[in-house]
Order: structure tokens, then C-alpha cells, then sequence
RNA sequence: GGGCCAAUAGCUCAAUUAGGUUGAGCGCCACUCUGAUAAGGUGGAGGCUCUCGGUUCAAAUCCGAGUUGGCCCA
């Protein structure tokens, strides 16, 4: 690209950031950039693996978008970064959404198709899904190393998966075990806590009595799931809670009930007992080992009756306050909580419920109803048996699978787990080692995750996923003799069956088939595989391939940093620390950055299924790629949500079309006057600087150091609002605006390449700080103002560094007190009707502070000029400015009372007065006569008051003072943040010489406006044509023939016959104005 | 049902890590400017800082209770 070559009028994002992806592809940018740091100290980000199911959402563009605004800039900071995607390929989503392809309905359709053509069908799935991704990503601008992803079902990748495993079971965390879990009736496969989602949904809601044995009565339970009364193992309460028995009255019959004493009312209640009484307080304590009889004990012969079930037991999960009765039927074949009491009381579980969730033979009569069907003829048992104290429906959240939305049930089944609750001291010290931003997301909601969690249950039932790397013998199926493979090498020296470690797939369909033959016995593989969390939890070693490829894991691991959405806590975030726990006995990652989910524009989750979203390539197409970036990028990344905002978008748009002009502005001078940055640098012409030039750079450095510091705390939104700040405020609305006329000189000056100078510098700094927010706009700037002197992608450029030689605080705040009083100037110019095309004799300015009085001493040269003012007169905070004069404004409400009657004559004195000074003693003198006149009321006064009141006085809190400026004169207050510093005065009155110069100005305005109409190059001559319909204006604008002449370019001003010709009307004057480009005159003369 | 986070102008967010007169950008309205022009400038309207209670001379800020939204857990 040619430096200063020709860019577009206008920002049109797509056309540029076409150009830019073929420009990219030319010159291989992003290999270079790569390449550019290979030697730089190493940085590993590990990219959490997206899951490979439809495209790019806003959520995950978000993420992309905050990942490579902190890959470009730690490469700029000279980091070789480590910058793998990834992609998370299998499990259940992927099967669930195959299945409907193939219009499955259940395991046993997948059976009949065949495990290996299933789980092909899987793999070109996800393979197609994530090609959808990739190229989403891509557009996005996102670099990273695309070319290659890791894949969560490459072999290399699974067998990293492997190992992980492998290790916690070395270190003695991986057992098979029964547990209550969650389970899909019609995935047939157990579910992860986090793969549980809860929908409300209506459901039964019975109170049951069961008749106690031994002794008279019965103890009554709340279930809304009757389906498991079968399996009631034991009754449990709260030792301490207290309880009472109740004899209740229905239909003339009499019942013993024990229920919890807070809730035997609303109990009652819900039987619709006629009256009742209470006949008995005791403690849960007191209940504990009484039997009962079970309600279905005829329809379900094999229930559980062996030595101490179907007792009351003590257990922690009881409330006695709470939902129910404060009596909890328990059964350890389903619930967690029943589970693990029933495991303390050594009681088996016993779950007549098989894996399609219908009743097994041990079901009695229910035998082979689904589970929730069952439900309605065991309700019209219980009320059968007598057993039935209330029966309705409530509404309340249950548990859904989290892919085809079917409602779990707790089952008891055997399952492999890690059990990282033995670790649960070293996963809380390993959290300490992670920084996390926000800090508050570490220490609250992940420590407490971390807590609760219970040992992981690695075990799925399915095809679609990486398998368990176990083998066991034929004729068990406990874990007590078990082989656990760590990698392909050691699968292919164990197993019976020649493979090749180099290319065998490690897939189900491959893998079942292997046996391993030692010590005389045949082991077998478990047919489970892992939970698809466990893919993704080995990503911080996944990613180097490792252990196939062990060059870089001691280097690199743990991960430096890992950035995702905060519903990552209890995904990514947990399950890496404890893989990285349980393998490795460390945290994986040392820093985690959070971020928020994308909301719809008024607060709404979005929601793919439900069509409520914003789609990132509708946000491209409306506004392009850099816009879409930046607006993600504006926003606070630490643990808040984002809400869209097509407004915003508009914003980002404008901020970066206010970039595009400000880089625009100077090229066609440049390249007129073939400035050329090498040799006219900053060094070269610092003794010609001016202090606005000074300035600017002073502003740069701040802000380079603002945004360095801002992105180092991972708040690039910050970094950006700085960036954004200077360059659209302070470059654009203020030092192109001050510098613009040295740049119109047409003669070579010192001044003029001190401008140049600091511009390109200011601008060439300024697009390497965009580059990581605008890659696309960034490029094309910078290669406009570097050419072939630069690299060939600003991506490779260090990050700028503050220069402390331009660093210059006073000045900043100088500028900072100037701009305050030259906008307050301009709204006082405009309270006196005095456009800044006209001179003004002079601006006072009445200073607050020392401070003031410093900056505009330093620059009063620069005010002058910015205000387009003759003079600047400087008034201290000590001095008075003599001309100014005070009048007082009278508060009635306090006026009134003092001086009764005669209030209104003091309020006509008090305003009409104009005193010197805003003091009190000033006041009185100035309206002695109107008080002193006042003898009537003073004798009024005192004969009122008989007594020695004295007379009515003025003070302080009747009158406010306010400041009356001379005629011509318009004042207003200046300052900033919040702070007057001062009052700026703006004396607008008139002479001739003014008058003169503000026509002539009006007259350079309009053939300006006249030359651009004719599209007139800058430099092109003319011949001008002036015709005034008032001899005193014509008069006046001809004294300042030479200085028109020379801003407009004109060598003549004569009559024209052709030409541009216009009529004006300047303040009431007409002007008839004719242009003509010089060139065009000779021809035709 | 429990935990965490948020709630301030029409919109997006600030309010200087332990209280001291609520601000900015965008949008809107009026005026203005014009060799960056789909810009720029000046002014204006727009707020019971979600509600209720408490602490304090003083609360957007601290405490308690609630409401709404988001995420997580059961």
C-alpha cells in the first residue's frame, strides 16, 4: 500500500474489511504476526471448547471477541502466545440431535442400526457443526490458530482424556459405586447434576399415612412422587424437631396421626378432618425405632422388610418447617439424601425401577408400567388400603433432561465415579491459586460450588463419547480387580488384539472389542463412556496434545489464563480444577477472566430454541465486523451481563466514522507536501513544537498508560472509553481543529512540519492501540500511514510504551482550564450575538484560582486565538474586575417580615442599586437613604415590641448578589468536572476594524462553500468576482482584500462574465459572488 | 426453596476502593457553524438513584426486609 495514498470519503465497513481479509491472505498476516513472537516468552491460553451444535450465537461471538482483543494485545506486548481453539464434539446433544435426524425413538433403534454406523453418524455431524463455527469465528476477525483446533474426538485428544483418568486412579479416586443419580428414562443414561434442568410442572401431592406396628396410630409422610412409595424403606425425622400426636375426627371415625407440630394444622387441613386434638408433644427422638406397617406392602410382595426398615430413623434432611408433614418417607433405591442415610444404617437399596423407567418384576402389580404412568393406580391403591390422607396436585420445578427435556427420576445404579470429595481440602487450597477476575466470583459463588460438590460421576450409558479407559474381568463387576489404560501405547502392548497405537481410533466401536488376557484372567472394557464434561475438563493439556506429544507440557502447563461466561463456574471452570486436582493435584489454570451472558435488548436471556436472540451476522451486516467489536468490547467484561443495544452498535459506528475522518484529514496535505515521517520526525522538529503540540503527546502518553494499566486488569471496555476519549475528543474536536489552519499554509514552515510531525506520530500510535478492538479499520489506516516502512499488519506491531521525555502533567491540566473557558467563552460570544468569525476586542477572564491564572498566563496567546479575541485581560482571584458591577436580588419570604410594609420600597432599592463589591456593608450603603428614610417604621417596630428591638436590619440571608456585566459584555461561569474555576467575560462590542475583518471572513466563508461546490482541488487557483450591496461594507471587506485573496486562493478579484456566480445575504447585506478556477479563465480569455 | 450478581436520565453506564449539592456518552428538542461534512458547536428538556424501614448532622453509597431481572444450586 502507498503511504498516504488516497483513501474512501466514507467508512464503509464492508467493502473495507473484504479488502482486508484478501490483504490478509496475501501476505499471510496472521502467520506472520505468529511468527513475529516465536522467540518471545511463552503465554498459554487455553480456549474453552465450544460446543459444536448450530453457529455462532451473540454469547459466544462476545467471547471470541474478548479472547482476541487479549491475544493481540499480549502479542503486542512481545508474548509468543499459545492460541488453539477448540471444539467440544461429543456427547449427548450431538446423539440426541443425530437421533432425530434418523428418527430414533430409543436405545434399542440405535442397537438395531448398528453402534459403529451411530457413531459415525456422530462424528460427520459434529464435524459439519463445527465447521459451521469455524467459519463464524473467522469472520469475525478472531485470529487464532484456525488451521488447526483440537478436537475432543481426535485420538490424541481422547487419549489425553485417558491419562487424566488414568491418574486419579493411580491416586486411588476413581471407584465404581452405587449411587442415587439422575436419570434419563429415555436416553437411558445417567445425567450430570449440571446436565439437570428444572422446569416447573405439576405434579401429585400426597399425604400417606403409614400404620404404625407396634402401638396405636400412624406416622403421615408428604410425597410428590408416589411412584417411589414402593420402594419406602424407612421413615425419617428430625431428632430434635417436636412432633405431636393428634387425635382427629372424619366422618365419625377416630384416628391416632403423628405429625410435626408446626405443620399439624395445615396437615389437617388438607384431610379435611371435622375437628381434632392434640393428645401428645414429643421430640422426633422420642419416635425414632417405632415400625410401621408398608401401605403397599399386598401389591408389592418382594418390598423391603428386612432386619430394621420400615423403622423411624433420625436424618439431617428432615425440616420440621418446612414442605410436608416434618416426617419424610425414605427410599434409598432413589433419592440422594435417602441414599446416603440408608448407606449409614447399612440398609441395601432396593429399586424396582429398570433403565427405561419402568418397574421391574420387583415391582409387584406395577411390573412394567413407566414410572409416572404408575403414578395414578398407586394413588387409588394407597386410598384403597385407607392409607390416603390427602391427594392433590401442586406446581413446583422438577428435573429434565437437559437434551430431550424427558423428567428424570432418581434411581440407584452402579456408576464409575472420581471421587474428588477424598480431595476436597486440596481443590479448596488449589483455588487460592488461581486469580480470578472478577475476585468476588472466586470467593463466593465457586468456593461454594466447590464445597457442595459431590463425587463425580464420569459414567454414561451411551455410544457418542470418549470410553472409559477400564477393563475388568469377564465374571465381575465390582472394581476391585480393574486395568485402567493411560495411553494408546500401553492399549496396544496389553490388549489381546494386534493394533497400531499410531492410527487406531479410540471410539466404542473400536475399542469394546479389545480384551486384555493377563495372570490367567480375560478382562473386558466397562461399555460406558465418560461424561462429556470430562472431555473438555482435560482442555490445559488437551490442547498441547499431550502426553502423545510431551515437547511443550512442562513449559506451558498450567494454562495462564482461561476466559468464559460466568455458567461456566459449575462447568469449565469446576471441572478443569478438578481434573487438574485429581490428575495432577494442581489447578490447571492461573487466571480466570469472567464474563457475562448477552442479553436481548430489553433484559431478556436470549434463547436459540425459543427464537429470542440477535444474530451476530445480522449485527455485521448492518454495521460491520469492527462496529460489532467494538460495541462487545465496550462493555464490562467482569461477571455483568450485556444487553445488546442496536443503538449502541450506532454509536460504535459513528465513534470509528469520527476515526476514519480524523485519520482522512491530514493525508491530502501530506501528500501535497510530500511530508515524509523518516525524516521530518518528532526529534527532528521538537524546538518547533508548540505548546498544542506538546500537548497532544502529553495526552498520548496518559493514555497509553491508562489503557496499558486498564487492559492488564482485563477491562478492556475501559482501555477502549480512553482511546475513544482521546482521539475522538481531544485529537479530533480540538488539536485538528486548532492545528487545521498551519496546515492550509502554503509556504513550507517549521511550524507547519511540527504539525505533521505530531499528527503522524499521534495517529500512528493511535491505530496500533485500536488494532486489537478494529483489526480491520486499524489495518487499512496503518497502512495508509506506513506504507512500505511498516510491517506488513499493524497485528505486529509492540504496544506502544509511554515516553516519558512527552509526558508533561502541568500541561494537561493547563489545556484542560483553557478548554474549560474557551467553551464558556463560545457560550457567552453566543448570549452576545458574536459568531467566532468575529473578532472581539477583548475577554476578560476572572480567575477563581492560581491555577487558572497560571494556564492562561502560560497560553494566553493560544486563548486569544481560540477565541478569536484581540486582547485576554486576567483577572486574579485577589482582584476585582473594576468594571463589573453587583446588584442584589431581595428573598421576600425573608424581606417580608423584617420590614413589614414597607418591603416592597427596599426590594425597588435593593435591585435598582449597583455597588462595587458583593458585601453587605456595600448594600446598606447604597440603599442608606430608602433605610434611614424609614422612620415610620422603626417607630412601628419599636412600639409593637415595647421594647428596645432594634430596627429592622439588612442580612445576609435576604438577599442573594448577583453580578451585572457592562453593556456589550456577556458573561458565564467556566470549569470542569463539576468545579466553576472561574467567570469568562466576552466584551462583543464593535469597531470598524472588527467589522472589516468579520465581513471579510463572511466572504471567505461563502466562496469557500462556493469552491467545494465546484469540487475545486485545495491548491487550485481562481478568480473571484465581488459585488457588495452596501458601499460602507463594500468598503470594509476592501481593506482586507489581501488577506480574502490569500484564503481563498484567489490571484484576482475582478468582474467575471461566467463563472460560479451566487447571491448572499450576509447580516442583511446582499453579496453577489462569482468564482471561477483560474485555468478555466485563461482559456477563455 | 437457597446462593451470587445487578437495579441511578428515554438507552448504555459513571459517581475516585470507608457517606458530603448525582454525572458522562448516545438519543430527543431549539439555535448555530461549514475546506473532516452521514461531522462540529451552544443551550434545553429529561432523576421521589427499584420499594419500605434502620444507622447518621448527612445515605445512590452502610445495615435489614422486600420487588424485578440474570446466573447458579436444590
Amino acid at each position: 500500500m502507498d503511504r498516504f495514498a488516497e483513501v474512501d470519503d466514507q467508512y464503509d465497513p464492508h467493502e473495507l474489511e473484504g479488502r482486508i481479509f484478501d490483504y490478509w491472505d496475501d501476505v499471510d498476516a496472521y502467520e506472520q504476526t505468529v511468527e513475529h513472537r516465536s522467540d518471545g516468552e511463552t503465554y498459554f491460553f487455553v480456549d474453552g471448547p465450544p460446543y459444536t451444535s448450530g453457529s455462532a450465537h451473540m454469547g459466544t461471538t462476545w467471547n471470541k471477541s474478548l479472547k482476541d482483543v487479549y491475544l493481540r494485545f499480549l502479542r503486542m506486548q512481545g508474548y509468543d502466545v499459545t492460541d488453539r481453539p477448540g471444539y467440544d464434539m461429543h456427547g449427548l446433544p450431538i446423539e440426541t440431535r443425530v437421533e432425530e435426524r434418523l428418527g430414533f425413538e430409543n436405545k434399542k433403534d440405535i442397537e438395531e442400526f448398528g453402534e459403529e454406523n451411530f457413531i459415525q453418524e456422530c462424528k460427520e455431524y459434529a464435524d459439519e457443526q463445527l465447521e459451521g463455527l469455524q467459519s463464524d469465528f473467522q469472520d469475525f476477525g478472531v485470529w487464532m490458530d484456525w488451521d488447526d483446533p483440537y478436537r475432543t474426538v481426535s485420538p490424541e485428544y481422547m487419549e489425553a482424556a485417558w491419562w487424566g483418568f488414568s491418574k486419579a486412579a493411580e491416586r486411588g479416586l476413581v471407584e465404581k459405586g452405587k449411587r442415587s443419580i439422575s436419570w434419563c428414562p429415555r436416553c437411558e443414561t445417567g445425567l450430570a447434576n449440571n446436565e439437570v434442568e428444572y422446569d416447573d410442572v405439576e405434579d401429585p401431592s400426597i399425604y400417606v399415612t403409614f400404620d404404625l406396628a407396634d402401638r396405636d396410630g400412624s406416622v403421615v409422610i408428604w410425597t410428590t412422587t408416589p411412584w417411589t412409595i414402593p420402594a419406602n424403606t424407612f421413615v425419617a425425622v428430625d431428632p430434635e424437631g417436636e412432633y405431636v400426636g393428634v387425635r382427629a375426627e372424619k366422618d365419625g371415625d377416630e384416628e391416632l396421626l403423628y405429625i410435626a407440630e408446626a405443620k399439624h394444622e395445615a396437615v389437617l387441613k388438607e384431610g379435611r378432618y371435622e375437628d381434632y386434638e392434640v393428645v401428645e408433644e414429643l421430640t422426633g427422638e422420642e419416635m425414632t425405632g417405632w415400625s410401621y406397617e408398608h401401605p403397599l406392602a399386598e401389591q408389592v410382595p418382594d418390598h423391603v422388610d428386612g432386619e430394621g426398615t420400615l423403622e423411624v430413623y433420625a436424618a439431617d434432611y428432615v425440616d420440621t418447617h418446612g414442605d410436608g408433614t416434618g416426617l419424610v418417607h425414605s427410599a434409598p433405591g432413589h433419592g440422594e439424601e435417602d441414599f446416603e442415610r440408608g448407606r449409614e444404617l447399612g440398609f441395601e437399596p432396593f429399586c424396582p425401577v429398570g433403565e427405561d423407567g419402568t418397574y421391574t418384576e420387583e415391582g409387584g402389580t406395577y411390573a412394567g408400567q413407566f414410572v409416572k404412568d404408575a403414578n395414578e393406580e398407586i394413588i387409588a391403591d394407597l386410598e384403597s388400603e385407607g392409607a390416603m390422607l390427602a391427594s392433590g396436585a401442586t406446581d413446583h420445578s422438577y428435573g429434565h433432561c437437559w437434551r430431550c427435556d424427558t423428567g428424570i427420576i432418581q434411581v440407584v445404579t452402579d456408576q464409575w465415579f472420581i471421587t474428588i470429595t477424598d480431595v476436597k481440602d486440596e481443590l479448596l487450597d488449589n483455588i487460592e491459586d488461581s486469580e480470578w477476575h472478577p475476585d468476588w466470583a472466586r470467593d463466593n459463588r465457586f468456593r461454594d460450588f466447590v464445597e457442595d460438590a459431590p463425587d463425580w460421576n464420569v459414567s454414561r450409558q451411551r455410544y457418542w463419547g470418549i470410553p472409559l479407559p477400564v477393563w475388568t474381568p469377564e465374571d465381575r463387576d465390582d472394581d476391585q480387580d480393574r486395568i485402567v489404560v493411560g495411553d494408546r501405547e500401553e492399549l496396544a502392548e496389553r490388549v489381546d488384539q494386534d493394533i497400531d497405537p499410531e492410527t487406531v481410533d479410540l471410539h466404542k466401536d473400536t475399542v469394546d472389542g479389545l480384551t486384555i488376557t493377563e495372570g490367567g484372567t480375560t478382562y473386558t472394557r466397562v461399555p460406558d463412556v465418560f461424561d462429556v464434561w470430562l472431555d473438555s475438563s482435560v482442555a490445559s493439556w488437551g490442547t498441547l496434545d499431550f502426553p502423545a506429544d510431551d515437547s511443550r507440557f512442562d513449559e506451558l502447563w498450567p494454562a495462564d489464563l482461561i476466559l468464559e461466561a460466568h455458567d461456566q463456574t459449575r462447568g469449565w471452570f469446576w471441572s478443569q480444577l478438578g481434573m487438574g486436582t485429581a490428575a495432577l493435584g494442581e489447578s490447571p489454570y492461573e487466571q480466570v477472566l469472567m464474563h457475562g451472558h448477552a442479553l436481548m435488548p430489553d433484559g431478556r436471556a436470549m434463547s436459540k430454541s425459543r427464537d429470542i436472540l440477535i444474530d451476530p451476522h445480522e449485527a455485521i451486516d448492518r454495521h460491520g465486523r469492527d462496529v460489532m467489536r467494538l460495541f462487545l468490547l465496550s462493555n464490562n467484561p467482569q461477571g455483568d451481563d450485556m444487553r445488546f443495544s442496536w443503538d449502541g452498535m450506532q454509536t460504535m459506528e459513528n465513534h470509528l466514522r469520527t476515526l476514519w475522518n480524523v485519520f482522512r484529514f491530514p493525508l491530502p496535505y501530506m501528500r501535497l507536501d510530500e511530508f515524509d515521517p523518516e525524516r521530518t520526525t518528532l526529534e527532528e522538529v521538537d524546538a518547533d513544537l508548540q505548546p498544542l503540540d506538546e500537548w497532544v503527546l502529553a495526552r498520548l502518553q496518559s493514555t497509553k498508560a491508562e489503557m496499558t494499566a486498564e487492559l492488564e486488569e482485563f477491562r478492556q471496555d475501559r482501555a477502549l472509553e480512553a482511546l475513544l476519549e482521546f482521539v475522538v475528543e481531544d485529537v479530533s474536536r480540538f488539536y485538528i481543529q486548532a492545528v487545521r489552519e498551519r496546515m492550509w499554509d502554503e509556504e513550507d514552515s517549521a511550524s507547519k512540519r511540527a504539525a505533521y510531525a505530531t499528527i503522524y506520530h499521534v495517529l500512528r500510535e493511535s491505530v496500533v492501540l485500536l488494532a486489537p478492538y478494529a483489526p480491520f479499520a486499524s489495518e487499512e489506516i496503518y497502512g495508509v500511514l506506513t506504507g512500505e516502512s511498516g510491517h506488513d499488519t499493524v497485528h505486529m506491531e509492540d504496544w506502544p510504551e509511554v515516553e516519558e521525555y512527552w509526558e508533561d502533567d502541568r500541561l494537561e491540566v493547563d489545556v484542560e482550564h483553557l478548554r474549560a473557558i474557551e467553551e464558556a467563552g463560545a457560550n457567552a460570544r453566543q448570549q452576545a450575538g458574536r459568531k467566532l468569525r468575529w473578532p472581539v476586542p477583548r475577554v476578560v477572564v476572572a480567575a477563581d484560582d492560581d491555577r487558572v491564572v497560571e494556564a492562561v498566563e502560560r497560553h494566553s496567546d493560544l486563548l486569544a486565538e481560540r477565541l478569536n479575541a484581540r486582547e485576554i485581560e486576567l483577572v486574579s482571584a485577589e482582584d476585582r474586575w473594576e468594571e463589573l458591577a453587583y446588584s442584589a436580588e431581595a428573598d421576600m419570604s425573608k424581606l417580608g417580615p423584617a420590614f413589614g410594609g414597607r418591603a416592597g420600597e427596599v426590594m425597588n432599592a435593593l435591585n435598582e442599586a449597583r455597588i462595587d463589591e458583593p458585601t453587605l456593608e456595600a448594600l446598606e450603603a447604597a440603599v442608606a437613604d430608602v433605610l434611614e428614610d424609614d422612620e415610620s417604621a422603626e417607630q412601628r417596630s419599636a412600639e409593637d415590641a415595647s421594647g428596645d428591638e432594634p430596627r429592622a436590619q439588612l442580612e445576609e440571608s435576604m438577599v442573594s448578589f448577583v453580578t451585572e456585566t457592562p453593556e456589550e459584555i456577556a458573561g458565564t461561569p467556566f470549569g470542569f468536572d463539576g468545579d466553576d474555576h472561574g467567570v469568562v467575560y466576552v466584551d462583543a462590542s464593535l469597531t470598524e476594524d472588527i467589522e472589516s475583518e468579520g465581513y471579510a471572513r463572511e466572504v471567505i466563508r461563502r466562496v469557500q462553500e462556493m469552491r467545494k461546490e465546484l469540487e475545486l482541488d485545495v491548491e487550485q487557483r481562481i478568480v473571484l468576482d465581488l459585488e457588495i450591496g452596501d458601499d460602507r461594507v463594500a468598503n470594509l471587506v476592501a481593506e482586507r482584500e489581501d488577506l480574502v485573496r490569500e484564503e481563498v486562493r484567489a490571484d484576482e478579484i475582478r468582474d467575471l462574465e461566467d463563472g460560479h456566480r451566487k447571491e448572499w445575504d450576509v447580516e442583511d447585506v446582499t453579496m453577489t459572488i462569482a468564482v471561477e478556477p483560474l485555468a478555466a479563465v485563461e482559456a477563455s480569455d
